[in-house]
DNA sequence: ACGATTTCTATACACTTGCATAGAAATTAT
DNA sequence: ATAATTTCTATGCAAGTGTATAGAAATCGT
């Protein structure tokens, strides 16, 4: 009975997310919102929780896109996943990091006056994570290593989240994908130099 | 002939970087920052040039004292002036870095849509300032090692941008100065063995 | 074809935004 | 004291904010 919807929801929110990832929150009016989503405004309430509710979902979107894509190999991965995931910064086409930046950090930075418990939430449980991956494969690496390796894996995750940040904001600031690349280089050099010693 | 005016100039921008430091330029109305600078709504208007005019007063003023305080000690510096530059950013209390991250970070995040020609000057000129002192200090370096160094200047001043930028965002994510230190170890050990190279 | 149900369009609302202006207040030279 | 000059207080304004709502449009079972 019910009259179809004249949007795809998860189209929708895909687009919400890289709306939302270019422009940041507050400057971006529903009304624009809803011609650059294809969301009518009704839709926009009635199904997202207005504007706070969508941008939530679209940035959980993007975290949920990131873990899958590039988190998830350095579970079990060693060094050679964790270099992938920093070349993934500024080479990849589809990346967590773009000229646009992270929308991860771009809300921390955005939001710390908004404070909107629920975005806190989502942007300190990714760095969580991130660290965690880091931790997991550098873990693995150390267990791995022939010799007895000098790995650090809790020291050396917290240096790669910072630095990713660091990447992120680059990007941003240049616009341009490669922007970070000369940390990335630096960070994977150290890493392998992490391998074999 | 003239009345006398209800603020200190100076003290008034010192106070205006602050706020926005803290809360960010779009978040920020003008009858907050009246109270909170003590700056009335006429002057804002008649001596600043209104909102953004205050606003790009007070991020040169961010910039100048940063400027003062912080690099310029490296342009005839050295790895130590270097150190002692990284090691502000988490341990001083008068820093370009506190729990509210970086001025200039915040500034290139928030307001790519702004996009006023004039902020988007100052924040790129920062980091073109930041990074010929780095390069400059490590040139010096180079020169003065007693063996032949194997320094790169350009690509180790990039890489050092890129990770500053990583630390006042941590710091800002963490609402805690100390958020970056382990990148700050790791840079101040790296560079400590170009040194000895 | 009709009625029930859901979604969409259009409009309105209360509120805030930054900015503008007019009149009051203060200060100093005369 | 008075007049000239500058600054401040108070108020208003047009535009934009996110949200709310009522009526039209569409869809499907009957």
């Amino acid at each position: 009975m019910p009259r179809q919807k004249s949007y795809v929801r998860e189209e929708a929110v895909k687009k919400a997310c890289e709306v939302f990832w270019q422009e940041g929150y507050q400057a971006l009016g529903v009304r624009e919102l809803e011609e650059r989503t294809g969301i009518n405004q009704f839709a926009i309430r009635s199904e997202f929780g207005g504007k706070q509710g969508l941008y939530l979902e679209a940035l959980n979107y993007y975290a949920e896109a990131a873990f899958e894509m590039h988190l998830r190999p350095m579970r079990d991965g060693g060094i050679a996943e964790i270099i992938a995931f920093l070349k993934s910064l500024t080479d990849e086409k589809f990346s967590s990091s773009s000229e646009y930046g992270c929308m991860i950090v771009n809300t921390g930075v955005e939001n710390a006056r908004i404070a909107s418990p629920e975005l806190d939430a989502v942007v300190a449980n990714y760095w969580t994570v991130l660290e965690e991956h880091f931790h997991s494969a550098l873990t693995n690496a150390k267990n791995r290593a022939q010799k007895t390796s000098a790995i650090n894996p809790r020291a050396e995750a917290k240096i790669l989240v910072t630095a990713v940040m660091g990447i992120h904001v680059q990007n941003r600031a240049q616009k341009s994908r490669s922007g970070g690349g000369a940390l990335v280089e630096h960070l994977c050099a150290h890493l392998e130099g992490l391998e074999n010693t």
